[in-house]
RNA sequence: GGCCUAGUGGCUCAGUUGGUUAGAGCGCCGCCCUGUCACGGCGGAGGUCGUCGGUUCGAGUCCGAUCUGGGUCGCCA
């Protein structure tokens, strides 16, 4: 049965009682995680967001009636207890920050009885996700869980109180918006006042933030959620959070510099880390080479190699048909795994394969100086020495190769290497490495769409020395845009914008607007610069990325309260459903809904 | 949409080439216990093995489909 808490007020969190209260009465208020009812004596460990604090009943010190109500509490009884703070008589507990005190009850409440719950609240847990996040409320309970979200919410304070010294204002922009279909799939919003038309949650408050600029207001940030209608990731939410922001009068060097300063300023009063200054910069034509991928982690070297000039005239025609039709052939230097098991090798290739190559080719340098290869028979000895020179292979080193485009190579390799890092445990997981990307293309080629897309987006101001290519080259010209990564993922992204009329013409020709679409889409825009746009650049944060990789969990949910699901659907409410017919009668909405073919009859 | 992976008491798992009554730990319930903190002791309850269909004398185990999580590719300007 349910007490009343009236009279009672909470004195202290559980943690926040200490050696400093002994002797003093206090109030504590929390979930019971554990009762050790030992006949005569009970332990209860009351736990709350702070932590964990024993309390211990004793007939002759609580009464009666209070010690019956110890009997009977199990796991999530919410309770009020009163008693007095005492240095413990039995031993100290070293795991519990508490662990040398605990409170002699002298009253107690039970606020809330509970059931048993449907899995342990408790730290570490192995707990089906399926099951957590249907019962998130009590997942939420969890003192891991607990310190994620905490630490969450000190990072936003942190950003806030950082960019607000650093002359940053902080201004909301809508949800409810236009869509503009170019990017990622819009979530629609229909509306009811003008039926047939539809509103569109924000993939980001791009437009709104250039147009803040040409309001004058400088710098802006804001902590903004946004939507994206699209397939989820272990780092990928259909809602997520963005550190948005922009500022004017700037180029690239001031965003990179003041974002430095705040990612410093955070690291180390969320977790104490020292970031060291300037962050590493490295273009993204360094940063596919090197790594094959735009989003390196550096924790580990195994960098890729470009061979093409040392196999051109080689004889295996794998290498030299890619080189032939503009590829280029690269490897990899698996260091010290030149007997790695065929078995091992040949998930390797098939790996290699998932990710879009036609195969893969190996060499292992054995121990006694010999060649173990799969393509040894088509190439000179001559030619297999230059090769295993120029990966700088060494007795016991395991050399891969791909030869295909570049746009392959890199992603099959840049993967490889990933997958191999973590496999042998070459990656140290307390090394945050913090790096810049740079000089990012302006456009990239769309063989689904046959023409060029915008990398970031057409806003984006290309690098003036590359400017004269836009009409013979596209795909040479580089953008003012940077990434900031850490450790591998994406953290965040920006760019200098176009701030020019005529740039933004010739982008949108580029892209394949006509003058009339471009308009429709991004009129309220263009109309905005022709009255005074002052230069701006910005960047935006992924805030669920950055949280998840400072408390170094593995997918986004653990750092967000209530996530949803691989299919965009929350487990826990249920969202979506389905809605009344008069909700949709009111909007003049009729379904249409494609029914499930069967289409597995022939054969 | 493709590929990979998991689903067995409340939770986490084991379950051999298909073979008697499907096991364990934790949790839960009852009794006992005045210094426990992974408390301990004794006793007990609890499972149509995700679902549907098939093969078989016999299916948790084999086959097909399907549902539900997770990972990944496509996608994410």
């Amino acid at each position: 049965m349910a007490e009343s808490m009236k009279g009672l007020k909470r004195t202290h969190r559980c943690t926040e009682v200490s050696n400093a209260n002994i002797g003093e009465t206090v109030t504590v208020m929390g979930w019971v995680a554990k009762q050790r009812n030992k006949g005569g004596i009970i332990f209860v460990d009351l736990r709350d967001r702070s932590g964990i604090l024993q309390i211990i009943f004793e007939e002759d010190k609580c009464g009666s009636e209070s010690f019956a109500k110890a009997e009977k509490m199990r796991s999530e009884f919410v309770i009020a207890v009163v008693g007095k703070v005492c240095k413990r008589e039995g031993a100290v507990n070293e795991n519990l920050a508490t662990g040398d005190i605990e409170v002699m009850a002298e009253d107690v409440r039970i606020l809330s009885e509970s059931e048993t719950p449907p899995f342990p609240i408790e730290e570490n847990s192995k707990t089906k996700e399926e099951i957590r996040l249907k019962y998130r409320y009590l997942d939420l309970r969890r003192p891991d869980i607990q310190r994620n979200l905490i630490l969450r919410s000190k990072i936003c304070a942190e950003v806030r109180d950082f960019m607000t010294k650093e002359g940053f204002l902080e201004i909301e922009t809508p949800i409810l918006n236009k869509s503009t279909p170019e990017g990622a799939r819009d979530y629609l919003v229909p509306s009811r006042v003008h039926p047939g038309n539809f509103y569109a949650l924000p993939q980001s408050p791009q437009l709104f933030k250039q147009l803040l600029m040409c309001s004058g207001y400088d710098r802006y940030i804001q902590i903004a959620k946004c939507f994206r209608d699209e397939d989820l990731r272990a780092d990928r939410q259909p809602e997520f959070t963005q550190i948005d922001m922009e500022l004017s009068f700037v180029d690239a060097q001031d965003v990179m510099d003041v974002n430095e300063r705040l990612i410093a300023d955070v690291c180390e009063k969320a977790i104490g880390l020292k970031v060291e200054l300037p962050l590493p910069r490295i273009t993204w034509q360094d940063a596919m080479d090197r790594y094959g991928s735009d989003k390196p982690d550096t924790r580990f070297g195994m960098e890729l190699v470009n061979v093409s000039d040392v196999v051109k005239n080689c004889g295996f025609g794998v290498f030299t048909s890619a080189l032939e039709s503009g590829g280029s052939v690269r490897g990899i230097n698996v260091k010290g795994q030149a007997g790695m098991p065929r078995k091992k090798i040949d998930a390797l290739v098939d790996s290699a394969k998932g990710n879009g190559a036609k195969g893969l080719a190996y060499l292992a340098v054995l121990e006694d100086g010999t060649y173990k290869s799969s393509f040894a028979k088509f190439m000179t000895e001559g030619e297999l020495d230059a090769l295993v020179k120029a990966m700088d292979g060494e007795k016991g080193d395991l050399l891969l190769f791909a030869a295909d485009r570049n746009k392959i190579v890199w992603s099959v390799l840049g993967a490889l290497r990933l997958e191999l890092g973590h496999s042998l445990g070459l990656i140290d997981e307390n090394q945050f490495n913090f790096l810049w990307v740079v000089e990012f293309p302006l456009l990239e080629w769309s063989d689904e769409e046959e023409r060029f897309v915008a990398m970031h987006h057409p806003f984006t101001m290309p690098m003036e020395e590359d400017w004269q290519y836009i009409d013979t080259d596209p795909g040479r010209v580089r953008a003012k845009a940077y990434d900031i990564v850490l450790n591998g993922v994406e953290l965040g992204g920006g760019s200098v914008r176009i701030h020019q009329n005529d740039i933004q013409e010739k982008m949108f020709e580029v892209l394949g607007f006509t003058k009339e679409s471009a308009w429709e889409r991004f009129g309220f825009l263009l109309n905005a610069f022709k009255y005074g746009v002052p230069p701006h650049a910005g960047l935006a944060y992924g805030l669920d990325r950055l949280v998840m990789l400072l408390v170094k969990a593995d997918s986004i949910r653990e750092v967000i309260a209530f996530p949803k699901v691989k299919d965009a659907s929350c487990l826990l409410t249920n969202a979506p459903d389905v809605v009344d017919q008069k909700q949709l009668d009111e909007l003049q909405i009729a379904l249409n809904l494609v029914e499930e073919t069967e289409e597995k009859t022939e054969e």
